[in-house]
DNA sequence: TATATAATTATTTTT
DNA sequence: TAATTATATA
C-alpha cells in the first residue's frame, strides 16, 4: 500500500511513459509524429495514421477507422479491446479528425484509465495529455467542481462514501424517530443508492411510491420520508454522495442548456471502456454528453452536431448487476441509437485454446445470450490443473507448493501469480500458508487503507476544514481524541441547529445561544470551534494538504495520543497516519497547484483496483530482477487483468455461486459470468480447486462441488486429486455420518509439505508487547496469545506489513 | 462522560 | 471467529 497515487492519471512529467515511448512508437511517427504534437496540426494526409494499423486483425482496424455514427465494440476478453481504443484514438489524432481535449474517455478504474492516458501518449505524444480520460466518477466530479456555483454547491464539496452516507442515514432516522432495527441505515442506503441509479430524486420517489399499496407500502412511505430529508441534509452540508455526482451531473445538463452545450461543444468524440457495467444514470449521462437524441429530436437554435461515440463492453461480463448495472445498455445499443454500427470482437490473444474452450463451456450455459466464441490461434497449452482439497487450508496449501514447484521448475515468478476468490474473507486461508512458506505476495482490496478508522478521522477533519457545513465529518471527529464532548453536548448542539436552521459547523460558532449546555461543555465546544477556526485559517493561507494534515494530526492532539497509548494497535494507526502524509506530500509534489480540496477528491475516489502492484517491465530487466509478488484478490477486483499463472479457488456450490444467489436465476447468471471472467484472466496456466469443507463464521461445513466446474469438459482438466478424504470413506463402506468434523490440526500438521514443524519445545513462549522478528516481516510486536503449548497461535503487528495471525509452531518467529 | 463487559451480527461482489 | 455495538457501572 506504499504506492497509493503512482497509477493515478497525473497531468505533467510522467518518466515512465517517456522511456517506453521509443519502443512503443512505431516507425511512421517519425514524420507524421511531429505535427500532431500539439494536436492542433491539419494533419489530414490520408496515410498519417497509417502506422497505427499495423498489426490489428481485420475488425481491429475496421473499429480504429470506423467514423459517424455510434459505434458499439462487442468485445471478448483478451480481444484487444484496450489496443482497439487506444489505437482509435491515436489514429483519429493523427488524421487530425478530432484534436486531443475534444477526446473524453471514460473507464471503471483510475488504473484502466492511466493506462490508457499513457498507450495513447506512447503514440501520439504529449499532445495526448490533453484529453479527458477518467473515470465516470471522477469526471463528473471535474465538472461538478468547474459548475459548482450554478448548482449553488461550494467548490470545495464534500464527497461521501458509503461508509459516510450510512452515518448521515443513522443521523436522519434518528431525526426521523425511527426504530434503527427496523429500518438499518445498511437497507435505506442501498435502496436509495437504487433509485439514484435509477435517476429518481425525492420528489418524483414520493409521487411514484405514494400510488403504491399494501404490506410494502408503509417502508415506501418511510423510504420516501428518509430520501428527502436525507437529501435535504447533503444539500446543506455541501456534501454529494457516489451516486449523487453522476445524478446531479445529468441534472445539470438537463437543467442548464448552455452548460450543456459547452461540453456538447468540447467533447467531440467519447469513448466509454466497459459499457457493460454503465447504469442507467450513466447511460443516460453518455447520451446528454454525446447530444445524439438531442439532435434526433431537433432541438431548435443551433444545434450541436452530436459527438462520436465508441462504446465497448462484452455482456459476457457483465458481474455488476448487484449496483445497476444493466446489461440492457449494451443489448439495446442498436435499438437506442438505429444508425449504430457493430463490430465484434471475437479472436482472443491472451489465452490458450484449453482455457478459453473451458470459459466458452461455461458461458455458453446462461440463458439468454447472445452466441460468441472467443477462439485463439496460440494452440492448446498445458491442461487445467484441478485439485479437491479436504478443507480451505489444505486448499491453500496446494496454491503454495504448486507456486513453489513453478518458480523452481518453469521459473515462474511471484509476480506472473494471481489467486483469486470469491469473497474477501476467503483471502485469509491463503495467506496464512503464504507467509509460512514465505512467498511474497499483496492482497489488493479487502480492509481498505481509506476505511481504517484513523485515516477516516484524519480525512473527516480535512473535510470540515475545506467545508465548514460538512456536518457527518464534523460531527464525526467533535470528540476524537477524547475532549469531554459527549453524546448529550453533541445532541444540545444538534437541536439548536436544527431551530435555527443552521449546519452542525455554523451552530458551533454561536454555541454561546445554545440552551442546555453547561460551562464546561461550553467550554470545550468554544476551544474546539477556535481549533477549527484556526486550521482553516491555515488552509485559507495557502498551506498545502500535507501542512494542514501535519497541523490536524498535532492541534488536536490526535497523534500524541496514539503515541502514548500502549494499544500496539495504535503503532501501526501512526505508521497509516504517517503514510497518508506521505500521501500528501506526493501529491503536492506532483501537483504544485492543487489546493485542499483537490487532494480530498483524489482521496475519495480511489479504488481496490488502484493499488494493484504494477508490473514493472523494467525492472525485469535489471541484474537483480523484480520477483514481483504473488496477487490475492477477489473475482471482482480482477476484472480487465491478466496473469501467466491463475488460481481461481473456492469451486464450490455455496461459496462460488455464493449461497445467496443459489435461489434467482439472474443472480445465478451474474455468478456464471464471474466465473467466465476468472477463467478468462489466465494467459497459460489455469488452476481451479475447491475445499470439501469450508469453515465460515468459525462454523466448519460441507459444501458439494460447484456447478460451473461441472461444465467444464473432463478432457481439458488434470486433476490432480479428485475427492476428498470424507467423499472416498463415505464411498468406501458406509457408517453413521459424522459430517463436518474438522481436520484434526495432527493430521493437518503432518501435510503441510515443504514447512517444517517445529519440536513441541522448540515454540517461542510469548506474551503480549514482546518484540520478535520474522524471517520475512522483520521487526514486530506480539497483539495477542491464543492458545498454548504447541498449538499456540500468535497475533503480531509487524507495522506496515500489517499484523499478522501466526502458528508458532511454523512459523520462523525469534524472541527477542 | 468514559470505560469495561456482554451481546450481537456479519461475508457477497464496489465506482 | 472477530469485530462492532449496546449496556451497565464507576
Amino acid at each position: 500500500m506504499d504506492m497509493l497515487f503512482t497509477d493515478l492519471p497525473l497531468p505533467g512529467v510522467n518518466p515512465s511513459s517517456e522511456s517506453r515511448l521509443p519502443a512503443a512508437v512505431p516507425p511512421r511517427s517519425r514524420d507524421g509524429g511531429d505535427g500532431q504534437a500539439d494536436g492542433t496540426g491539419p494533419g489530414d494526409r490520408d496515410d498519417a495514421g497509417a502506422g497505427l494499423l499495423d498489426g490489428l486483425n481485420a475488425e481491429q482496424r475496421e473499429a480504429v477507422l470506423h467514423s459517424g455514427p455510434p459505434l458499439l465494440l462487442v468485445a471478448g476478453a483478451g480481444s484487444g479491446k484496450t489496443r482497439v481504443l487506444t489505437h482509435r484514438i491515436a489514429h483519429q489524432l493523427a488524421t487530425g479528425r478530432v484534436r486531443a481535449p475534444e477526446v473524453l474517455a471514460i473507464t471503471f478504474t483510475n488504473k484502466a484509465a492511466a493506462e490508457m492516458r499513457e498507450r495513447v501518449e506512447a503514440l501520439v505524444g504529449p499532445a495526448a495529455r490533453a484529453m479527458w480520460v477518467s473515470t465516470f466518477h471522477s469526471a463528473c466530479v471535474r465538472i461538478l467542481r468547474r459548475e459548482h456555483d450554478v448548482l449553488g454547491l461550494r467548490s470545495s464539496f464534500s464527497i461521501y462514501d458509503a461508509a459516510d452516507s450510512q452515518r448521515l442515514l443513522t443521523l436522519v432516522t434518528r431525526e426521523l424517530g425511527l426504530d434503527a432495527k427496523k429500518y438499518p441505515a445498511k437497507v435505506l442506503s442501498s435502496r436509495i443508492s437504487a433509485l439514484k441509479d435509477e435517476l429518481v430524486d425525492p420528489d418524483g420517489y414520493a409521487s411514484s411510491s405514494g400510488a403504491s399499496a399494501g404490506s410494502a407500502h408503509e417502508f415506501d412511505e418511510v423510504l420516501s420520508a428518509v430520501y428527502s430529508r436525507y437529501q435535504a441534509r447533503l444539500r446543506q452540508a455541501h456534501a454529494l454522495d457516489f451516486d449523487d455526482l453522476i445524478m446531479t451531473t445529468v441534472n445539470l445538463l438537463q437543467a442548464f442548456p448552455a452548460v450543456a452545450e459547452h461540453y456538447r461543444r468540447r467533447f467531440r468524440q467519447i469513448l466509454v471502456d466497459e459499457y457493460q457495467d454503465t447504469n442507467h444514470a450513466q447511460y443516460v449521462l453518455v447520451r446528454e454528453l454525446a447530444g445524439w437524441h438531442r439532435h434526433q429530436d431537433g432541438d431548435g437554435g443551433r444545434p450541436v452536431p452530436p459527438a462520436e461515440l465508441t462504446v465497448v463492453g462484452d455482456a459476457d461480463q457483465s458481474i455488476y448487476a448487484f449496483r445497476g448495472a444493466t446489461i440492457r445498455n449494451i443489448l439495446e445499443f442498436e435499438a437506442d441509437y438505429p444508425q449504430a454500427r457493430t463490430i465484434l470482437l471475437e479472436q482472443n490473444y491472451r489465452s490458450t485454446q484449453t482455457i478459453l474452450s473451458a470459459a466458452n463451456a461455461v458461458i455458453s450455459r446462461n440463458p439468454d445470450r447472445r452466441p460468441k466464441r472467443l477462439w485463439t490461434d496460440a494452440g492448446a497449452g498445458p491442461q487445467i490443473v484441478g485439485y479437491v482439497a479436504d478443507n480451505e487450508h489444505e486448499e491453500a496449501r496446494f496454491v503454495a507448493e504448486e507456486i513453489d514447484r513453478l518458480g523452481d521448475a518453469e521459473g515462474v515468478r511471484p509476480g506472473d501469480v494471481a489467486v483469486f476468490y470469491r469473497t474477501n474473507a476467503q483471502s485469509r486461508a491463503l495467506e496464512e500458508v503464504l507467509i509460512r512458506v514465505g512467498l511474497p505476495y499483496k492482497v489488493v482490496g479487502g480492509t481498505r487503507f481509506y476505511e481504517r478508522r484513523e485515516i477516516k478521522d484524519a480525512i473527516a477533519y480535512l473535510r470540515a476544514v475545506a467545508n465548514p457545513d460538512d456536518d457527518v465529518n464534523l460531527r464525526r471527529v467533535l470528540n476524537v481524541p477524547k475532549r469531554g464532548l459527549g453524546d448529550r453536548s453533541e445532541a444540545m448542539l444538534a437541536a439548536f441547529a436544527e431551530r435555527e436552521r443552521l449546519s452542525f459547523g455554523a451552530a458551533l460558532d454561536r454555541a454561546d445561544e445554545a440552551p442546555g449546555l453547561g460551562t464546561r461543555a461550553l467550554t470545550c465546544l468554544r476551544s474546539f470551534g477556535e481549533l477549527m477556526a484556526g486550521l482553516r485559517e491555515l488552509a485559507a493561507s495557502g498551506a498545502g494538504p500535507a501542512e494542514v494534515l501535519g497541523a490536524v494530526l498535532d492541534r488536536t492532539g490526535y497523534l500524541a495520543e496514539l503515541r502514548d497509548s500502549d494499544d500496539p494497535q495504535d503503532g501501526s494507526r501512526v505508521d497509516n497516519l504517517a503514510e497518508l502524509h506521505a500521501v500528501a506530500t506526493e501529491f503536492e509534489q506532483a501537483e504544485p497547484d492543487g489546493d485542499l480540496g483537490d487532494f480530498l477528491e483524489r482521496v475519495s475516489l480511489v479504488a481496490d483496483s488502484d493499488q494493484i502492484p504494477a508490473d514493472d517491465p523494467a525492472a525485469a530487466q535489471d541484474a537483480t530482477p523484480d520477483q514481483g509478488v504473488v496477487t490475492l484478490m477477489t473475482l471482482h477486483t480482477a476484472k480487465g487483468l491478466e496473469f501467466p499463472v491463475v488460481f481461481v479457488t473456492g469451486w464450490e456450490d455455496g461459496t462460488f455461486p455464493h449461497m445467496r444467489s443459489l435461489a434467482d436465476p439472474q443472480q445465478l447468471a451474474e455468478e456464471r459470468r464471474l466465473a467466465y471472467v476468472g477463467l478468462t484472466r489466465a494467459r497459460r496456466r489455469l488452476y481451479v480447486s475447491r475445499a470439501a469443507v469450508r469453515t465460515a463464521w468459525g462454523v466448519p461445513n460441507e459444501f458439494p462441488e460447484s456447478r460451473f466446474l461441472d461444465d467444464v469438459p473432463p478432457d481439458l482438466v488434470d486433476w490432480r486429486r479428485r475427492e476428498s478424504s470424507m467423499a472416498v470413506l463415505r464411498s468406501t463402506g458406509p457408517r453413521p455420518a459424522t459430517t463436518r468434523r474438522p481436520a484434526a490440526p495432527s493430521a493437518g500438521g503432518a501435510r503441510f509439505g515443504s514447512a517444517t514443524p517445529r519440536p513441541a519445545g522448540d515454540v517461542p513462549s510469548l506474551a503480549v508487547g514482546d518484540k520478535v522478528t520474522h524471517d520475512a516481516y522483520g521487526l514486530g510486536t506480539v497483539v495477542a496469545v491464543e492458545g498454548g503449548g504447541a498449538n499456540a497461535v500468535a497475533k503480531i503487528d509487524f507495522g506496515a506489513d500489517g499484523t499478522k495471525r501466526l502458528l508458532l509452531r511454523y512459523s520462523p518467529v525469534t524472541k527477542l
